[in-house]
DNA sequence: TACATATGATCAT
DNA sequence: TGATCCTATGTAA
């Protein structure tokens, strides 16, 4: 679920259903209890996102709740009624008439101010802040390592998933395995301008399409089927949708890379 | 009911 | 490179 893009919405979304306001915090599973008891009674200040981390701030305490969804982290909301948090819930914040409930994230923690600058100072530009792309560049043009691999890399680029990643090679004609270094300038501008295009699109739809309007099979339905919103990611062994090839996926540092590999030259 | 798999990341080796 | 953490979902059995 959480690519960059669904971690800004997110901290949109929870932006306007809780900035500004006194939260009750609590724990259900336990494991945050302690922090919970901390954020108890707070006032939420704001809500930031950079990359695929959250960071929650407020009025009136001195350290800020960091949040990473990780692979199985989500968030519910509810304005109403709430459905009672299951028992696995690590965080709920609640305020009169809205609640938020956090469960499974791969980090939920209360940072001080210094330690989230080390962290934020640790990612790489992130496409929907419109940050600087030029540090990332520099990063991508030193190395020999697959492109592939780099753009996972939330030190060079921060935000990017494995969906975002597998499409925006794909729509590059750029096969994963290409050594990062070969990628010129001009490209990686063009490439950096569409994935910010693309998660921006993303972020406001809350959901992936990368499916370009040339490509649609159905050019004047404004639907696009759930099935028919990706060219490569976890279609494998369907056929491309320019060329018909199969589309083939394999194992890169320890992650499913897709590719068509008669589209995507290395 | 069980199992595989997952849009993530860290740590040890 | 492999083990590990965390939860939900889809498919196989």
């Amino acid at each position: 679920m959480p690519e960059g893009h669904t971690i800004h919405r997110y901290a949109r979304l929870q932006r306007k259903l809780l900035g500004g306001r006194r939260v009750a915090a609590s724990s259900p599973q336990g494991r945050f209890a302690a922090g919970a008891a901390v954020l108890d009674g707070a006032l939420l200040h704001d809500i930031d996102a950079h990359g695929k981390h959250m960071f929650y701030r407020f009025a009136d305490r001195d350290v800020s709740l960091h949040v990473h969804l990780g692979l199985y982290g989500r968030f519910r909301a509810y304005e109403g009624d709430a459905l009672p948090p299951t028992p696995l819930t690590r965080l709920v914040l609640s305020s009169d008439g809205v609640e938020l409930q956090l469960s499974g994230p791969t980090i939920c923690e209360l940072m001080d101010p210094a330690a989230e600058a080390a962290l934020r100072d640790r990612l790489g530009p992130d496409p929907l802040h419109d940050d600087d792309p030029d540090e990332a560049f520099v990063a991508l043009a030193r190395r020999r390592t697959p492109i592939g691999q780099i753009l996972l890399d939330q030190r060079v680029i921060a935000g990017i998933g494995n969906v975002y990643r597998a499409e925006v090679l794909f729509l590059f004609g750029i096969h994963p395995n290409r050594p990062a270094h070969a990628l010129d300038r001009a490209t990686f501008d063009d490439l950096w301008r569409l994935l910010r295009e693309l998660m921006i699109a993303g972020e406001r739809r809350g959901r992936i399409i990368t499916l370009q309007p040339a490509d649609r099979t159905l050019p004047m339905s404004q639907l696009i089927a759930e099935e028919d919103r990706l060219y490569v990611y976890n279609r494998t062994g369907l056929p491309c949708r320019r060329c018909g090839t199969p589309i083939i996926s394999w194992d890169l540092a320890g992650r499913t890379v897709f590719a068509c590999p008669r589209c995507q030259s290395a």
